[in-house]
DNA sequence: CTGAAAGCGCTTACAG
DNA sequence: CTGAAAGCGCTTACAG
């Protein structure tokens, strides 16, 4: 309608009031007349004025807006993460601004430096390099930061988290008791908390059954699909060829199926596929896959709560939430179901 | 490390210059000595210092960043559009702030109005309603806007989008070929262009080949997963159920998936798929989905590209882009394939 | 309840 | 090449 962006003065001018006033009226202050009030909010109605938050974060040195840097926007697991957020922020006042690292470690730090620079006040990020050292002062700087799905050991930051240990423990005895004893992993980055941690824990819980994970049986994954290809296309190649293929994210499992049909191979009875996440298509893939499960969405929302706390200056804890074991057809027929036709769907 | 924030004024303090010259020597202007450089250079580096965007834009009136305000982050194919325009932006010297309007106007209508008093220089939206007052506002004001995937006819908002038309067609003939003539579609709302599009193409097709698409085949949906698992029990729970179902995005073809499995019905053989929008889980669907490709990130960098244009005073045209049937074995065996086994896989 | 004034951290003519 | 000063659009003590 006007060319002009219109300014509080402007609105000033059109009731007959101060600016000030406008300022208080407009914020639903206490102290004003219901006569000034209606004079502004009808002037701000009619001019079609908008705030202008960037005078008013300047003025008041907060943005009501945290920042979130995933590592891939194209990982359904973050996308969902991101979307919790979003709708937790929103709940409590806050706007939110994504940056896509793409598991690149510059790119983090890029989007790490731009919104401090548009001095968000609060920081939710998932680190995609434990020794980031742009990430690492931020941690210390006055800006409130909180840690999401990985995190920085050593890091005085909270960090709020899904624990897989015990999951992955659940899907190694499932594996065990349908028979499989050569079990291979595509991993995560070593750099990265939660590319260790499945790895361990996938170690562990192996050993707990008298079996070992040869350096041949870890893929070199980076969470991302090409990578998960692959490592599985490794696997494949070797002289005897794993059992079952222990994909470490979503990601990299569907990077393994990819390899797995240009093959000519059928899972699972050429080989097992069993993923971590789980999303909305793993029932529908051939055959549904079994895979360990986040409470994306929990995560998400406690994550930002305990962002809020820091940022109004309350402290905030760490939280671990449990991840848990879903299984479905991709390691072999489950007891329960019929020896055949299932997987044939 | 340092509790306060430092501003321009540390630094000039710092390196004994005043800030006019510190502000010149940090973006990098020519009528700065080597030496003051130097001096501020090493002087906002020891003191950690990072400009102030918001005061930076408030004085310059540009915000370098654009917002995104998608209909849902859940929706992969928005997922790819998002992250393409980032990363055109970004190559552009512009940062991006997603919106996630979850298909819903008023959500719509929050992110549009946050974005604006963010003051962010130019508006990639795709409209969830054709008459969405705020958005039709905004598309006649000040601010640049290009509308992207859908858009508002009579706007002359520049709009950046795939035709479907053809590939529609194309899918109808394919159907058609494969001996099928109970064809039914999911749409979209009917306040979305894409949703009446994607209908009024497929309609005009059957008829092209001599068959109708009465009302009992049209199942009203919103793009989301929920509203296409309904749609498609209807249809399920029809005297005479339809030969293919066509989804009109993939989140809606993934609901009918949920449902089609929960009836332990097979596809195609007991009632075949067809989906719009391509994503790299269909080829591992239990079948394959047959679909019609948008090319998605080439539908970002163009948007983004015509809205630097705009912003920077320059014409930006309208883009239309094709889409293309892609397919695979959910609505029966193509020739080329062996007649059995494939589907199994 | 209202207004004049200061100030948030920058950038940029304007002088010199 | 450098600096003093104005001003972007707000909010908020401070008076009255």
């Amino acid at each position: 309608m006007n060319a002009g962006v219109v300014s509080i003065k402007d609105v000033a001018k059109a009731a007959g009031l101060s600016v000030a006033t406008v300022s208080r009226a407009l914020n639903g202050q206490s102290a004003v007349s219901d006569d000034a009030r209606a004079k502004v909010l009808s002037a701000a109605e009619s001019l079609g004025y908008r705030p202008n938050i960037v005078a008013r974060s300047l003025r008041t040195d907060r943005t009501r807006t945290i920042g979130l840097v995933i590592s891939d926007v194209l990982n359904p697991y973050f996308t969902e993460l991101a979307r919790s957020v979003e709708e937790e922020a929103r709940e409590l006042g806050y706007s939110v601004i994504i940056g896509n690292a793409d598991e690149r470690a510059e790119l983090e730090a890029h989007h790490v430096r731009t919104l401090l620079e548009r001095r968000i006040d609060g920081l939710l990020v998932s680190p995609a390099d434990d020794h980031s050292p742009l990430t690492l002062d931020v941690a210390d700087g006055p800006t409130p930061v909180v840690f999401v799905d990985r995190w920085i050991p050593g890091c005085a930051t909270p960090v709020v988290r899904a624990d897989g240990r015990e999951a992955i423990r659940d899907l190694v005895a499932h594996l065990y008791a349908l028979g499989h004893r050569r079990l291979a992993i595509i991993a995560g980055p070593v750099t990265t908390t939660t590319g260790r941690e499945r790895v361990e824990a996938f170690r562990a819980a192996l050993s707990e059954f008298g079996l070992l994970l040869p350096e041949s049986h870890i893929g070199r994954g980076d969470f991302q699909t090409r990578s998960g290809r692959l490592a599985t296309e490794h696997f494949l190649d070797l002289p005897k060829r794993p059992d079952v293929v222990f994909a470490t994210d979503n990601l990299m499992a569907l990077g393994a199926l990819d390899a797995i049909r240009e093959r000519g191979l059928r899972v699972p009875d050429d080989i097992g596929l069993a993923a971590f996440d789980d999303i909305p298509w793993f029932p529908h893939t051939a055959p549904p896959i079994t895979t360990i499960s986040q409470p994306t969405t929990e995560l998400g929302r406690v994550a930002v709560r305990a962002l809020a706390d820091l940022i109004s200056g309350k402290p905030a804890r760490s939280t671990v939430l449990p991840a848990h074991l879903v299984v479905r057809r991709s390691c072999g027929e489950p007891e329960t179901s019929a020896p055949t036709g299932g997987s044939h769907t």
